[in-house]
RNA sequence: UGGGGUAUAGCCAAGUUGGUAAGGCAGCGGGUUUUGAUCCCGCCAUUCGUAGGUUCGAGUCCUGCUACCCCAGCCA
């Protein structure tokens, strides 16, 4: 128990260990570098957690740099939204965000170099020729009939080019490599295209604009980081990366590492299903608690501290990898289970009447806030003649199993008294309205003294005291536990994953704020959602507890 | 034989001079319990994709094979 937790351990810091024994690096700088096309979600979060958290634990620094070299794709919303998640997450980037877009002129400078070692040209080729000249995966592509220009003429084309000369699609800056190289990353990859877009970072300052491969290495170079990590699907393009710092003049060497992306049973984890689903509305927006989004799964309740287990948790490998919800699902419990303060609520209510109790009385009950943890203190609850319990808390009859309310059977109430159901009201369709009972006066905080067993414990709340409350109850997202893997993921989106509830909560819960958790005893976590008002109770279900029962049946 | 990668339990994942398979999640038994929660105890890979080889000894070394992922955007 009182073990320090074991420092995360990967191939990624045995790498970083030994440049640092080595002496090849003294320090480590790693960057965080999202494209502001979209929303962030638990696939960077694992990005995240692995960069910041590695220069926090070697006492480095992890620049935040919003790669922006695509301007038709990318706003300032996306840089906002992304730079409040980062935060939310719990990192703090060294000094202010960067931007690819800061480097342009400086990558402008080095496009410049390349042309005048002979190692770029300027191709007038259709993007339509060029892939036709690119060969395929098993044959070799063929030189583009521009690709021996002179560096002079290739200045002067690249000049031009600048000055918006030439039309988008009518050229393009290639390297000049080698159009047989088993990678097609290779062979004479455009590092420029003509683009007549608004930036927003540089506004109408450019008229083309560098390609990923050809920024992202000299950015990395730039900011002296010494561990680039990226995804598997890069591992090719880490060769031009290569190629390009080798054959620019700048000292700094940073080195591109490979992780294997995240996948998560049941969810969708990239930006273009994420997009659809929010545009197709599927969703309700980006922060949809259904969403595998920072912004849904803050909605959702879930806790910075939570989404870094998680990631501490699921460890980084190159392993193509599937992680199961519960995994996700065991982090928040186990946080919400020592931090979150009990309450109760009734999602789907049913009236109780208690035929012994007192017409007007109230009792306000003194509750712990947590059955462990004294230190979180007691709230008061209202008992009173009239009570809501849950529906599925009680039956006519039942077999020895049903540990809740049954006819002519006693239960014992949270936090309260034994209860004894002895007849129901029921309307023309046979449903039960309300079940008379009579309560035991004397077992408030004890057992009777005549040694009688409840056949177990059920929540409820006071009808006259308690509030009116919406209850927001999520499942997972879809019915395929890899629905990317679907010919339309769309199709197999879940039609119950939001099943609104309107029930009751105890008066405690009038004025709570925004975001703020609970344990709603034996239903399962809750937070309070950003729309929910004192006139308007909305509370959002994190996850369910932990449920042996559902699984056994009965 | 295009190239680049990965194969350890249902899922994630340790295992790094070859020395006799960590841990977590899930699951299964049992105990405690005024939450069918929590907590506690116990179980859960004679075996590391597969076939051989080297060795006293192989998840770790060698060879062959198989499966899966990525690459033919002027996207990142």
């Amino acid at each position: 128990m009182a073990e320090t937790a074991p420092r995360p351990s990967n191939f990624i810091r045995q790498i970083i260990d030994k440049d640092l024994a080595s002496g090849l690096h003294s320090s480590v700088a790693t960057r965080f570098p999202p494209e502001p096309n979209g929303y962030l979600h638990m696939g960077h979060a694992k990005s995240i957690c692995l960069n910041f958290g590695i220069a926090q634990d070697y006492q480095g620094t992890c620049n935040l740099r919003f790669d922006d070299t695509n301007p038709d794709k990318e706003n300032i919303d996306y840089v906002n939204a992304i730079k409040q998640d980062v935060k939310w997450l719990g990192f703090e980037w060294a000094g202010k965000e960067r931007y690819s877009s800061d480097y342009f002129d400086a990558l402008y400078g080095y496009a410049v170099e390349l042309i005048e070692k002979g190692l770029a040209y300027v191709d007038f080729s259709s993007p339509d020729e060029v892939r036709a000249l690119r060969g395929t995966l098993t044959e070799p592509g063929q030189n583009s009939p521009y690709r021996d220009t002179t560096p002079e003429e290739n200045l002067a084309h690249f000049e031009k080019m600048k000055a918006g000369e030439y039309k988008e699609g009518s050229c393009s800056l290639r390297a000049k490599i080698d159009m047989a190289s088993a990678f097609m990353c290779m062979r004479d990859p455009v590092i420029y295209r003509v683009k007549f877009a608004h930036h927003h970072q540089t506004g109408d300052k450019w008229c083309i604009y560098p390609m990923y491969d050809f920024t992202h290495c000299i950015s990395d170079a730039i900011e002296g980081i010494t561990h680039s990590l990226c995804t598997l699907e890069f591992q090719d393009n880490r060769r031009l990366y290569d190629w390009v710092i080798e054959n620019i003049s700048i000292e700094c060497t940073p080195r591109q590492y490979e992780f294997s992306r995240l996948n998560l049973e049941y969810t969708v984890l990239s930006k273009r299903r994420l997009i659809q689903l929010v545009e197709d509305k599927h969703v309700n927006g980006w922060d949809d608690p259904r969403m595998p989004t920072i912004a849904g799964i803050r909605r959702r309740g879930y806790t910075p501290a939570s989404i870094q287990e998680f990631c501490k948790r699921i460890g980084v490998t190159k392993m193509d990898n599937m992680v199961e919800m519960s995994m996700l699902e065991a982090c928040i419990r186990d946080e919400l289970n020592t931090d979150a303060p009990r309450r109760m609520a009734v999602l789907d209510p049913i009236k109780v009447v208690i035929e012994n109790y007192p017409e007007d009385k109230v009792e306000w009950i003194d509750a712990a806030n947590h059955p462990s943890e004294e230190g979180m203190g007691t709230r008061k609850i209202a008992f009173s003649k009239t009570l809501w319990i849950e529906r599925e808390d009680f039956r006519e009859q039942a077999n020895k199993k049903f540990k809740r309310l049954v006819l002519d059977k006693e239960v014992r109430l949270r936090n309260a008294y034994f209860l004894k159901a002895n007849s129901v009201d029921k309307d023309q369709n046979g449903e039960v309205t309300t079940i008379y009972c009579t309560y035991d006066p004397d077992t408030l905080g004890k057992d009777p003294a005549d040694g009688r067993k409840a056949k177990g414990v059920i929540h409820w709340v006071s009808a006259t005291e308690a509030k009116p409350a919406q209850f927001m109850l999520y499942d997972r997202l879809f019915t395929e536990a890899n629905p990317a893997a679907q010919e339309d993921f769309a199709g197999c989106i879940n039609a119950s994953s939001l099943v609104v509830k309107h029930g009751f909560v105890e008066p405690a819960l009038a004025q709570s704020e925004n975001l703020e958790r609970f344990q709603f005893e034996r239903t399962g976590y809750f937070c309070v959602d950003e729309e929910s008002t004192p006139d308007k109770l909305i509370f959002n279900r994190t996850v369910e507890l932990r449920d042996t029962w559902a699984k056994i049946g009965d």
